[in-house]
RNA sequence: GAGGAUGUAGCUCAGCUGGCAGAGCGAGGGAUUGUGGAUCCCUAUGUCGCGGGUUCGACCCCCGUCAUCCUCCCCA
């Protein structure tokens, strides 16, 4: 009988690396509370359709990245592949636009992409995001890569955020009409790009092929042909963005793979990984159904941020340690240090003391408690620091607290 | 979905053109019945990823399969 195993790129995520992931998620969640954002638990499972819809039907993500599968009746479902459609389409199943003048939400949870895993990228992997909705000026972009770049600032982590603005129904067309006429003349692109260049030309522009690179250095830009709406849309942010000293680099190929968006895009990049991306995207709520409303967002990949967190978190450890029939006095002593915040261990294992402290040890405890019946006799307990050796008798416990 | 590398003890890895399965770390125990970590001694590590094939004989060669890592495609 084989042993039953975890699902290829559905992985475990324990210890150390579990501790990196709720210091990530805390850290966002505290900031998102700091900007007046509300938690939104959605499910995992929606109708295929919704992100056919949403995402867009061209894209990978929903040709060949998606689980998809039957239900008993039949209906065509999916595992959610990204965060933004379902709140979306929950906002308007609610009415919550009709609620409040506009909505600032937070989700956090699992993804789901059918990709060869690889590092930084598995089929199961979790997002932390927001959404605005109702909001349509410039200034909510900068609130909310604000938001990014404070986290990033708290989590110590270097990184570059690239801004890009990719127009509207309005000006974008024209655009494509522009690169698509420059492409089509174009000889010796790679061959994905033979495919972009009219399925999708944006994508030929952050092809990482070095000769595609340099055959496309004198394509038209975007900001280039950005209507006057977009372009003054683009320039406030970039205004706000000096004004607080957030560093950027304008990234005029800086295309997002959903077909949503429309003006600001933009992602933070560590080591030409995407840790976090996220843009506006002002007629998605529309094209689903719900009132004409602009929104923008992002969303930020855990455990690719996991990659780069470094730090180290260090919580001193008690270990309660007693000798023969001093359990009970142990117990008491462990209750009193828990009531007052400490993190315990109480170290049943192991015969004797010396055994005893050698667990202590490899628990990694910072101090040992030891009570045995000379202890209780005199009324003190032995306070042992474990990195130093030293030891000293106690005779309160208050005595822990006070320095 | 395409290309490449790798699967041997809990972990990191040796294993000769094909001839008895190995080391280090870690784990458990110990002369010491009240003092741990870098010492010493002892002990156990196992479906050599899985399934076929070739062979007197396969960890080693061949085919398939699964998984991991890397590069693409794409994306957080």
């Amino acid at each position: 009988m084989e042993n039953i195993k975890a699902i290829r790129g559905f992985d475990d995520i324990f210890f150390e690396e579990a501790k990196k992931f709720r210091y990530i998620t805390n850290t966002f969640r505290e900031l998102f509370r700091l900007y007046n954002f509300e938690e939104i638990i959605l499910p995992i499972v929606e109708y295929k359709e919704l992100f056919d819809r949403s995402v867009g039907e061209i894209t990978d993500i929903v040709q060949k990245e998606m689980f998809v599968f039957e239900d008993k009746s039949k209906r065509v479902l999916a595992l959610r592949p990204e965060g933004t459609a379902g709140v979306v389409r929950s906002v308007i199943e609610h009415g919550m636009l009709y609620k409040k003048p506009f909505l600032k939400l937070f989700y956090e949870g699992p993804m789901f992409r059918y990709e060869r895993p690889q590092s930084g990228r598995k089929r199961q992997f979790h997002q932390i995001g927001c959404e605005v909705l109702g909001l349509d000026n410039p200034i909510t972009d900068f609130e909310i890569i604000k938001l990014c770049f404070d986290a990033f600032k708290k989590l110590n982590i270097d990184i570059t955020l690239e801004i890009n603005s990719i127009g509207c129904p309005v000006c974008r067309p024209k655009y494509r009409e522009a690169l698509t006429n420059y492409l089509k003349d174009i000889e010796g692109l790679c061959k994905d790009c033979e495919e972009r260049r009219f399925k999708n030309p944006l994508r030929v522009l952050d092809c990482k092929v070095e000769t595609c690179k340099e055959l496309t250095k004198e394509a038209p830009v975007m900001l280039d042909y950005l209507c006057e709406n977009c372009s003054n849309h683009y320039k406030s942010l970039k205004t706000y963005l000096d004004s607080f000293g957030v560093p950027y680099k304008e990234n005029p190929r800086l295309v997002r793979g959903l077909d949503y968006y429309t003006k600001t895009v933009f992602e933070f990049i560590k080591d030409g990984l995407t840790l976090l991306a996220g843009g506006r995207y002002d007629n998605l709520v529309e094209s689903l159904g719900g009132p004409k409303t602009p929104a923008v967002g992002f969303a930020a990949g855990i455990e690719r941020i996991m990659l780069f967190l470094k730090s180290e978190y260090k919580e001193d450890l008690y270990a309660v340690v007693y000798i023969e029939n001093t359990v009970v006095e142990a117990l008491k002593v462990a209750n009193i240090l828990r009531e007052k915040g400490k993190r315990v261990e109480l170290v049943s294992k192991g015969s004797n003391l010396k055994k005893k402290l050698e667990i202590a040890d490899k628990l990694g405890a910072s101090y040992a408690l030891i009570i045995g019946p000379e202890e209780l006799k005199k009324g003190v307990y032995i306070l042992k620091n474990m990195n130093t050796k030293e030891q000293q008798e106690i005779e309160n416990l208050e005595q822990l607290f006070s320095t």
